[in-house]
DNA sequence: AGCACGCCGACT
DNA sequence: GTCGGCGTGCTC
């Protein structure tokens, strides 16, 4: 039997901008997505098969290079599907990151490696016709009618040509989980899939609960950081097969393949972390949406605070929009006030007022959080004689101070370091701590409240197994106590006898320069805020700042976050900031010093004047807002546009250049397409 | 990313 | 004289 020549276009895991070429004789082109072992330079590499065409019958002679042939095909069948390396490629282009680390850095681990599938893993693949799936629990609530209503335009939208993604914007409490569980639930009959990716705090497990409770024995895929990679493998196996129905995970899971994918639902629509924040830095929501529109099925995004580019889009009606504006069971919002802390002498970081608040709150046997968004004992350790201060020795910022370990942490690198005992300049013993942290919160409050009890949840104190876990029973057995907590109390928690919120040091956002951090304050308040009073007691929330006077705090708090949202659109708008203009950000970072990342940009800047990139603006190169941190100083050039394809085009023309730019070997840089995080 | 090649300083 | 530093180039 006579084989056909053909010519493969392979991808590979390396920092390379194109495909590769090699070649292959079978009795039938290799399907696309099929992982290969090729010979690499002087090494071999695993590659996956992006194109196979029948190869010319004469070699072309005056070809640049001569092609290899592939050592060895890994597995029987692909691994990514078409649609799935189609949304890869075009992921690759929008992020300007090489096309390789992009398709491979989207698989499971276990895939990245030039091992072939075991025969029991490939087990799992054998596509399954699924089985009509059992119907679902139903101990099912019943939706208000304002759920009902909200259900009812979702579904009209879903059977709407062309489709439009769907804001669902429903405050905390008003049961947005409700809307998705109805909406999935009608999925399965048909043996369809559907891919809900959530924040990455601890993957909502009360989310999590209340899927496995109402779709009972519907086979689920589960898919966040906790995993070995085993069971990563596993779970992306069962949901490429057809045979996990339900594929819940974080941001890494709008990658996974299902081939019968019906609907997305993105949870927390607004969260940062949705966005990938290094190396192949895309954003999950944008990519869900796109792969919605390539597969033409529905996208359904969820917040209690959305996102300005998620409101904007309902503006201007390329997002359908539907609001909850309910809790069910109650009807109260909490109690919102500012408290000037100007005027007073603070206790443990609190005002009288919030002090009798909590008082008044811990009498009435119910419980209080003070939110901090800041741990350690102090942010700062400096000698009053001498003005010496502890910094870090790899970043330029100031160590906390943390008590109980007695010892200086860098928040930005992980160092750490024993506290000294003299002032290392002037020799002065009496070192000073100077502001607050969660640890000298709880020391404080259970000095102000000996009878109450304190529980602090954050990072340093949750860091063991299950201790998190024991403290959050603690809270849900509803007897009074204060809770201190950071970012991690901010979201997905449900505390029936939390009535109180006091939010405290806000200060530093509402003076930050980025565009972005009222935005984020203001989420993270109306988080925060929707924490107090569930069920059948009315919540009160203090927020306390030198700024009381904030026109936007003002806003925030007297009307709510759409209009307060709505002003920062307006101020966006006025400096074509996004969703009115499009950014990059080109970073570049040297050990040597910030000379040499500077320089770098000055001629990435050069190159993209010279290109096409006139009419880009350009700010910058400056040195990043964290100039240095873990040993590397730290430069920024920011790009923007009015026009997406023009910002674009010069970017791909740059690219063009840049395995040529002068000093590219002493500096790591990147591009970050739409960036949310300028530090 | 890795790996080789190449061109200048301080070693037996 | 050569060992090895890392700046530069290449991988079908």
């Amino acid at each position: 039997m006579s084989q056909t020549a053909y010519t493969l276009q392979i991808a590979v895991p390396r920092p390379l901008r194109t495909l590769l070429s090699y070649s292959h004789y079978a009795d039938a082109a290799l399907p696309v997505g099929t992982r290969v072992l090729v010979p690499f330079g002087k090494q071999q590499s695993v590659g996956l098969v992006i194109s196979a065409e029948r190869a010319p019958e004469t070699d072309n002679p005056d070809a640049p290079f001569t092609i290899k042939p592939v050592d060895a095909v890994l597995d029987a069948m692909p691994l990514p599907d078409a649609h799935l390396l189609e949304l890869l490629q075009w992921a690759a282009r929008y992020y300007h990151h090489p096309v390789g680390e992009v398709i491979f850095s989207a698989l499971p681990v276990a895939l990245r490696k030039p091992k072939p599938l075991s025969t029991r893993l490939q087990k799992l693949l054998v596509s399954s016709t699924p089985t009509a799936a059992t119907s679902p629990n139903p101990a099912r609530l019943q939706l208000t009618d304002e759920q009902q209503q909200c259900l009812h335009y979702i579904q009209q939208w879903n059977a709407q040509i062309p489709r439009r993604p769907i804001l669902l914007h429903g405050i905390t409490g008003s049961g947005k989980t409700e809307i998705y569980l109805r909406l999935i639930a009608p999925l399965f009959a048909a043996g369809k899939q559907v891919l809900v990716i959530v924040p990455e705090i601890g993957l909502t497990p009360q989310l999590l609960l209340r899927f496995a409770h109402f779709f009972g024995d519907t086979p689920m895929a589960c898919l966040h950081s906790g995993l070995s990679d085993g069971d990563r493998l596993k779970a992306w196996l069962q949901a490429r097969s057809g045979a996990a129905q339900i594929i819940i995970g974080t941001r890494s899971a709008i990658f996974t393949p299902a081939p019968h994918l019906a609907l997305i639902v993105i949870d927390e629509e607004h969260d940062a972390s949705l966005k990938q924040q290094e190396g192949f830095r895309y954003h999950a929501r944008d990519l869900a949406i796109k792969r919605a529109q390539m597969l033409d099925i529905p996208i359904l995004m969820g917040t209690a605070t959305p996102s300005l580019e998620a409101l904007y889009n309902a503006q201007t009606s390329r997002f359908h929009y539907a609001r909850l504006e309910r809790r069910p069971g109650t009807t109260r919002k909490p109690d919102l006030q500012i408290q000037d802390t100007r005027p007073f002498e603070l206790q443990a970081g609190l005002t009288p007022q919030s002090l009798q608040a909590i008082r008044a709150t811990l009498a009435r046997g119910e419980q209080i959080m003070v939110f901090l968004n800041r741990r350690g004992f102090a942010p700062t350790l400096f000698c009053p004689s001498c003005g010496w201060h502890a910094n870090c020795d790899h970043c330029s910022v100031k160590m906390t101070w943390h008590a109980r370990r007695n010892r200086l942490v860098c928040h930005h690198c992980g160092a750490e370091q024993t506290t000294p005992l003299h002032c290392p300049v002037c020799k002065n013993p009496q070192l000073t701590t100077q502001g607050q942290g969660t640890e000298r919160l709880e020391l404080t409050l259970q000095t102000t409240f000996p009878d109450a009890l304190v529980v602090r949840i954050d990072r340093d104190s949750t860091s063991r197994k299950g201790q998190l876990e024991d403290k959050l029973s603690t809270v849900r057995s509803n007897d009074p106590l204060i809770l201190v907590g950071t970012q991690m109390l901010a979201k997905g928690h449900d505390f029936p006898n939390l009535t109180l919120v006091v939010i405290i040091d806000i200060d530093q956002s509402l003076l930050s320069t980025d565009y972005r951090a009222l935005e984020r304050l203001g989420q993270l308040l109306v988080q925060v805020a929707g924490r107090a009073g569930r069920a059948d007691k009315p919540g009160r929330v203090i927020l306390q700042t030198s700024q009381p006077d904030h026109p936007l705090l003002h806003q925030l708090v007297g009307h709510g976050y759409t209009p307060f949202a709505r002003q920062l659109l307006e101020d966006r708008k006025r400096w074509h900031l996004p969703p009115f203009g499009y950014q990059a950000l080109i970073r570049a970072s040297s050990t040597a010093s910030m000379e040499k990342a500077l320089d770098f940009l000055e001629h990435v800047s050069q190159r993209l004047l010279a290109a096409d990139g006139a009419g880009i603006q350009r700010l910058g190169p400056i040195p990043a807002p964290l100039e240095k941190r873990a040993n590397r100083y730290r430069a920024q050039l920011l790009l923007g546009s009015q026009q997406r394809a023009a910002l674009h085009n010069a970017l791909h023309q740059l690219l063009q250049h840049a395995a040529n730019l002068p000093g590219r070997s002493s500096v790591r840089w990147s591009i970050d397409i739409d960036p949310i995080e300028f530090s």
